[in-house]
DNA sequence: AAACCTGTATACAGGTTAGTATAATCAAAG
DNA sequence: CTTTGATTATACTAACCTGTATACAGGTTT
């Protein structure tokens, strides 16, 4: 419906990425969306249930394209886990990529009661299962071990590639992931 | 020399792992290290200089403590390289353990002109060349790809492990890293 | 035309922040 | 015993933060 809530939201994600979550006061975000702090208000009741719909909405996000990507390219299960980091890294590669909200968040929120760690929390769980499932689906015995195993990749490619952009750590990360699935299919 | 400036280096360096470093304030700090600003102020001159020093530090006891793990345990260099994963996990399991520094420094300073976030990028380089260096010795091809490799390997079982302690995430890192060690050796 | 709704503009309250100024305290050294 | 230096205690400034209160503008609906 309103167009101003999601530019409030679009807008906020890029400024979390770019200058830090607790970085960016809310009259700079209001600002650069275009509107006021009263307007930001009636959408989200605070800045903490703000970041909330931030973290939520870049997570669909990257869930739905990958889960496209996935259903319409590739058939087999085994050929969707070969795939996932290839399409992985044509997310993390893209210009309008920011980063990966939970990661950051998590940083930035180290304490596990917070509302805002305990979300990133779930969605790199959720994240995980998701490659487990891939992996179950293509026999894989230990598939566990190979999704934690990946996930571990992910997370260390994404965190190099937020550090600084353009370094190609995902072509590496890409690769390693290659062997380790192969070494898992083969058991 | 002065035993305050390092109560209040460890004390700053267990508060911004704990708790963030933007969410804690300078009187949090003294406070918590049983001091004043006025003395805080004398030795640091400023919170940034504080952040980076402790991040100094930080680097530096654990690059001490694992050459030093290194050079007196073993001594053909394949076997560092794949002891270093064991030591590693050893250093990230032990109680005292509360993060790296420079993985969180970074995302909590994501613009690149920050000399936070510029001395985080500097010790995550140091890291990966020290990797490259056991790598090199250890007579591996490509060292260069192996070393980020089991760079990105390290940085996201560290950033799982800051996410929430204990669940093993660094276990797997190590099978993953000696996977793609025994890989790398017999090219 | 009147009520209504969405958003704007602006000012403000109450709290927290980094950093400084000033004076008091305490111990050791000459 | 007195001077020196390091530390404490306390109060303050100026900026910034989140969240709210109030008045107003413009269009839509009834």
């Amino acid at each position: 419906m309103s167009s101003l809530r999601e530019k409030i939201l679009s807008t906020a994600s890029n400024l979390f990425q770019t200058q830090g979550i607790n970085s960016t006061g809310v009259d700079t975000i209001v600002a650069a969306a275009g509107t006021t702090k009263m307007t930001m208000y009636k959408y989200f009741n605070s800045k903490e249930l703000l970041i909330l719909e931030v973290l939520k909405q870049g997570h669909q996000d990257f869930q739905t394209w990958l889960n496209e990507k996935l259903s319409t390219n590739t058939k087999k299960p085994s050929e969707k886990l070969q795939k996932l980091f290839d399409y992985i890294e044509e997310w993390v590669t893209s210009p309008e990529f920011t980063g990966i909200g939970f990661i950051k968040a998590a940083a930035e929120f180290p304490k596990e009661d917070n509302p805002v760690h305990q979300l990133s929390t779930e969605q790199s769980i959720e994240f995980r299962n998701f490659i487990k499932h891939l992996a179950t689906e293509a026999n894989i015995a230990d598939a566990d071990g190979l999704s934690l195993q990946l996930s571990l990749l992910f997370k260390g490619a994404v965190q190099a590639e937020q550090m600084k952009r353009g370094t190609g750590a995902m072509i590496y990360a890409k690769k390693a992931a290659k062997i380790l699935i192969d070494g898992a299919l083969s058991h």
